[in-house]
DNA sequence: CGGTTTTGACCTGCGC
DNA sequence: GCGCAGGTCAAAACCG
């Protein structure tokens, strides 16, 4: 118990260092993802070095300070190592999404060569996606390259708003899976059979940008998401039926970048805020946005998938991604609407209270803007480490496996006998 | 002073 | 063609 408070002193000195910074919003985010990723590592060996100093003189190795600057030299370098590895993942991630793409679309191919006849009995909403599986979709939030190896050769293509008079906008159309090289050689075939087709079935027919949205709706306090971008906003407008105003904001981050978004509160319940995304940045991204242009990426490739083949089409359905809050899912209601489809993901049902998926009882109230959402470091307070501490805390005690590793772990990590460590992390 | 917000006017699409 | 609603523009106001 005493280490344990001991521990939430040293964290709250911890945060005091790093948080005194200019830059509050990258500071946030260097800190957050590594502390996710090492709020073990890093409580227990700051208690580490801590406990070191406060030997005898003739157990201490050199300058303490030294020590502690070394072991932070280490700590950085295994935050690193994280961030690294947290790269690789949503690459992982972002692939796993491509290859489900190709299944499908390869699938709705194989059914379209078998049986053309099927198109007719679509509805007609249905049918507007049959003929244009890949959506040319303005991917929302492109997500930027984490790694080296996470290579974003993007092959997109621009094309004239459908309405060419509007002052020739031009927005970056680009397929969702941008993120592969392989990929897009593969898209590209399918890209031109498909497009083939539809020659073969209206020549007269024109590709059309067709302006895929994203639509969060979620609980908030907050008028405005804190989605790591900065936005400007540009206008408002009283919508029909909902005497709260609708908020139109512009990307502000790049230049003359087509991202766009609405932020309009529900007026039947003003905690819920509904948020639609539109547009695809022609930035490079904070990583405080990259959560959520993953989060909306994921959702825009569910869009594509269930555009493609029809499934569930024009129903609800659930929405789970790996990068949606922990413990939240999302309820996806699609729009067809041939001239710009929309996905909204609803963080607002209670999830495990209507499908009995789950037996997780847990608050159904996703706090938008993301508070619980690792992904964005500026709601990661400090009682929110010091619960993270008890959690962590108890995690290590129940589970004695975990436990050695962790000493393993810390030896090679520190060069301090785990025997010695043993009589310092007695947490709880 | 530069960036952001506000707000009325304007533009565009759509239904009748 | 007209009216309506949604979306955007741009000048003025505001703010740090």
């Amino acid at each position: 118990m005493e280490e344990n408070i001991e521990i939430k002193k040293l964290l709250e000195v911890d945060e005091k260092q790093t948080y005194d910074h200019n830059n509050i919003d990258l500071q946030n985010t260097k800190e957050t993802s590594s502390f996710h990723n090492n709020t073990l590592g890093s409580t227990l060996v700051l208690s580490l070095s801590l406990n070191n100093t406060t030997q005898p003189p003739h157990q201490i190795q050199g300058n303490p300070q030294i020590q502690i600057g070394n072991i932070r030299v280490k700590l950085d370098e295994a935050k690193k190592e994280n961030e690294n590895l947290r790269s690789m993942l949503n690459l992982v991630n972002e692939r796993c999404n491509v290859l489900q793409n190709h299944l499908l679309l390869a699938m709705h191919m194989h059914q379209l060569s078998s049986s053309p006849q099927n198109n007719h009995n679509m509805p007609k909403g249905s049918r507007q996606d049959e003929e244009e599986p890949i959506l040319p979709t303005r991917q929302f939030l492109n997500i930027d390259e984490p790694s080296p190896s996470y290579s974003s050769k993007k092959e997109g293509f621009s094309l004239v708003e459908s309405n060419e008079n509007n002052k020739g906008r031009k927005f970056a159309c680009e397929d969702i899976n941008i993120n592969n090289e392989d990929s897009i050689n593969h898209e590209g075939e399918i890209n031109s059979k498909i497009k083939s087709q539809e020659q073969m079935e209206d020549q007269t027919s024109k590709v059309t940008c067709t302006r895929a949205r994203v639509s969060i709706r979620a609980r908030s306090h907050f008028s405005l998401m804190v989605d790591g971008c900065q936005w400007r906003k540009y206008g408002q407008k009283t919508a029909k039926g909902n005497p709260c105003p609708r908020a139109y904001y512009r990307c502000s981050m790049g230049n003359s970048c087509p991202v766009r978004k609405q932020v309009q509160r529900c007026f039947k319940d003003e905690t819920i805020f509904i948020t639609t995304y539109e547009g695809n940045h022609n930035h490079q991204l904070p990583p405080t946005a990259r959560p959520m242009a993953s989060l909306t990426s994921s959702a825009l490739n569910t869009l594509l998938s269930t555009s493609t083949t029809n499934l569930q089409y024009g129903n609800t359905f659930i929405f789970s991604s790996p990068f949606s809050p922990p413990n939240s899912t999302a309820i996806a209601t699609f729009s067809p609407s041939p001239t710009c489809p929309t996905i909204t993901l609803d963080f607002t049902i209670p999830y495990s209270n209507n499908f009995q998926f789950k037996k997780n009882t847990s608050t159904p109230l996703f706090p938008f803007p993301l508070q619980s959402f690792e992904g964005f470091p500026s709601m990661i307070n400090k009682e929110r480490k010091l619960a993270l501490v008890d959690v962590v805390s108890e995690a290590i005690e129940k589970n004695p496996s975990l436990k050695a590793s962790l000493f393993e772990a810390m030896s090679s990590f520190t060069n301090v006998n785990p025997l010695n460590i043993n009589n310092h992390i007695q947490i709880k």
